[in-house]
DNA sequence: CCAAATTGGTTCATAAATTCACCACCACCA
DNA sequence: TGGTGGTGGTGAATTTATGAACCAATTTGG
């Protein structure tokens, strides 16, 4: 028995806004009586008072405050949906939106965009940096700059060649456990992603299964920034390697090629000129960076 | 008559995870033909078939394809929202949760964690970097750091300083500008954030009122690497300039103190001993940088 | 090669949710 | 001071959606 708050939620958010049952039903299409059953149902569904319920009409608790936010960004995402869905957002110029991870973000795309710009000052880039979420830019964005196995969704893909990756720790850290470390990685530490698991499957895979697992974050430029401070090691880019001098490769560590770099082209877009000359200008200049990139 | 497919969403995706319209129905504790009216009802609304019907089950439409992520994403929200108001989360142990934006993460926040580590090593700091959805996180974090005039949630707030902010840009770009710059700004390039409106209004209001705005982007960080590599110019933290020695302050351009810093803490937490012990940390740390953040 | 267990589609008695009209209360204003 | 129009709350009548049984067709497994 699933989720069933899904349908009461609209419900909630029209009350929270407009402040009194009646106007939300007039809001969405029924009666007094039925969004007061709604909210009723959710209060009981979340065991928590929402509304303060007074003559002049419903207040937020603070319970029902800490709601609104995730609410309102469900109900955006949903109108995302819905908009997209319904073809209402084909529109024929404005920049191209484009999407980029933040590891690649700073120290790779970022150059080769002030070049883009000096070459084609008429075309606007707007630049989306995220990581999570990925999937859902895609329906935002008109080319988008990935790092995956394999493209499943039904895009254009352009596929350029498979990265590096070589797992490094910086100098001080190695100078200061060369002596304790064992060659499965035992007193070594990785930095982790999402879980605080402390051995996550795939520790095992790699070159250090021994070694421990700490602080995580999914922010691979953060974790990078611990690395290069000196706190455990990560398996990354040879390019950051070349980029940060601070950085050097762990004793045991075997440079692998991994997964290819793609460029998706996204919608059935209008300008198509325009993003194919970008996606052309994107491949070669990363093409450039080729040598650097798979090292 | 606002949104109705709210309520169909989640039918939507268990039979997209699943691939029959009965398993769905198993999971959604309803009957096969109640899940088909949703899925119907959804398709009629989009206008869209999403999926295609086989002897085998529902398959995804490209259209239905692309409903997915926005749909997990929404689910996963209705999830955290559940979670979080029915109280389940208040796991007395684990990670401190932090949130913290790109701007801080990486060339601030990130040394002082390696040396919080050190000085604390049974207490584990799992960082979320993020600059959307800040409010959102203030929901799944236990602390985080803020820049903003003021702080409207209900929340306990402790202002550190407020920090000093200049114009810069790369020396390069400053020589190759200089000749034809005038002293309001006029030949020059802002970097602009979420709109690509050529005249936002808060250039009027800068030192540079009639420098133009290219290029946007919501990423500080992107931003930065823009103006590191020489192109346009930017208003940021004096710390950066110090961090980064190709920024030069754009001549004319004036440093003022702005909004101030905050540490937030959210929620009644049980972990108060360790989240109190690591709030202190991180005062002190960044008040120890405060000569290079407002100088 | 045929029975058993799938699948989506259909129907209709029944259960559930909605509407509607009405109530008590309060604020505002002539 | 007595309307007037607003509020949330309530219960019976009505509409709507649901569930269960059945169907045709296909796949699966012995």
């Amino acid at each position: 028995m699933l989720p069933k708050d899904w349908e009461q939620l609209p419900y909630f958010l029209s009350v929270a806004r407009l402040g009194t049952l009646r106007q939300a039903a007039d809001e969405m299409g029924a009666t007094h009586g039925t969004v007061k059953r709604q909210i009723e149902a959710l209060e009981v569904a979340y065991g928590v008072q929402l509304f303060r319920r007074t003559r002049q009409g419903l207040q937020l608790t603070d319970a029902g405050h800490n709601l609104i936010p995730i609410a309102e960004e469900a109900d955006r995402l949903v109108g995302a949906a819905r908009h997209r869905l319904q073809g209402l957002d084909r529109d024929e110029q404005g920049a191209i939106r484009f999407s980029v991870t933040g590891t690649m973000a700073y120290d790779i795309i970022a150059p080769i965009m002030v070049r883009f710009f000096s070459a084609y000052p008429d075309i606007d880039v707007q630049i989306q940096v995220t990581d999570r979420l990925e999937d859902i830019n895609k329906l935002e964005t008109d080319v988008s700059l990935r790092y995956a196995d394999s493209i499943r969704e039904n895009v254009v893909a352009r596929r350029l060649f498979n990265l590096t990756l070589n797992t490094y720790a910086s100098q001080t850290y190695l100078d200061q456990h060369r002596s304790k470390m064992s060659p499965t990685g035992k007193g070594l530490h990785w930095i982790g992603f999402d879980s605080l698991d402390p051995k996550p499957d795939w520790v095992k895979s790699t070159d250090f299964p021994d070694a421990e697992v700490r602080h995580a974050s999914t922010d691979h430029i953060y974790q990078l920034s611990l690395v290069r401070r000196g706190f455990g090691m990560i398996r990354t880019s040879v390019y950051f390697a070349h980029l940060y001098p601070e950085l050097a490769p762990v004793p045991g560590a075997v440079a692998r090629r991994e997964r290819p770099l793609w460029i998706l082209r996204h919608t059935e877009l209008k300008r198509t000129a325009r993003v194919r000359r970008f996606v052309d200008f994107l491949t070669d200049e990363l093409n450039a960076l080729k040598p650097l990139l798979v090292a």
